[in-house]
DNA sequence: CCTTAGACGTAGATTGTCTACTGCTAGTTC
DNA sequence: GAACTAGCAGTAGACAATCTACGTCTAAGG
């Protein structure tokens, strides 16, 4: 059985999970599960998306333009829609990206403040 | 006027309030306000928490034994409610420490994956 | 007296994620 | 051919944290 342990998976914090769906795309175009399974294994199988966040993610990425999507068949042979970045979708990742970036330097201000020199 | 520029300034991602507010706490005690205070000049003025998110953060923490509170006079001679941190809260700050770091090391490894060796 | 700043607070909207389902198809195994 | 598993898409509803926009009271300074 060896049930997977989730003692090692972590909750995504809001608002970062659109960034990771246009940083995977940059890939190249996949379909939603392939994506899911992709954050997952590129992040060492720390980050785990459920597919009740992903798809809904998905839909909001295409209805804010970052994403087009397509009907195709799977690797699998099954049926699946890919999804792949637009321009705009490219130029938000980028937004995004910069805005993480800072979010993180401004956390290691507080949590980890430079000492002050003497 | 000189209208201060809010171009520069970051939402929060939920969920890190409550680290951000623990960690302050470390310094010693304080009243809301200068939680606030602290957290916008510590972070270079890059977070500014809103008062609509700081006083139900605060209350949360309490209510969650991680904080204590005492009314208690402030430098500018007005009453002011004193937090400070529990030895539980303190606890609670290693986990989100904790928790932050793991996170932002997953992020790290998909935004900008390791370069596979040769 | 009036204004500004310090201090505490609530109400309601918004947003995004989670859990927990459903449904359908292809391939494998018995 | 029946049953099962894995691949793939999706929705409904709960939930939690933050935001905007208020309101209230007090102290200090002009």
């Amino acid at each position: 059985m060896t049930k997977t342990p989730d003692d090692r998976r972590l909750d995504l914090l809001q608002g970062t999970l659109d960034m990771l769906i246009l940083r995977t795309l940059q890939w190249g175009p996949c379909h939603g599960h392939g994506i899911g399974q992709a954050i997952r294994a590129q992040s060492d199988d720390l980050l785990r998306v459920e597919t009740g966040s992903l798809y809904p993610a998905l839909h909001r990425l295409v209805k804010r333009g970052w994403l087009k999507a397509d009907w195709g068949i799977s690797e699998a042979n099954q049926r699946a829609k890919y999804y792949r970045l637009t321009s705009a979708g490219k130029a938000q990742l980028l937004r995004e990206r910069d805005r993480w970036s800072q979010l993180v330097h401004a956390m290691g201000l507080i949590m980890n403040p430079a000492p002050r020199k003497e």
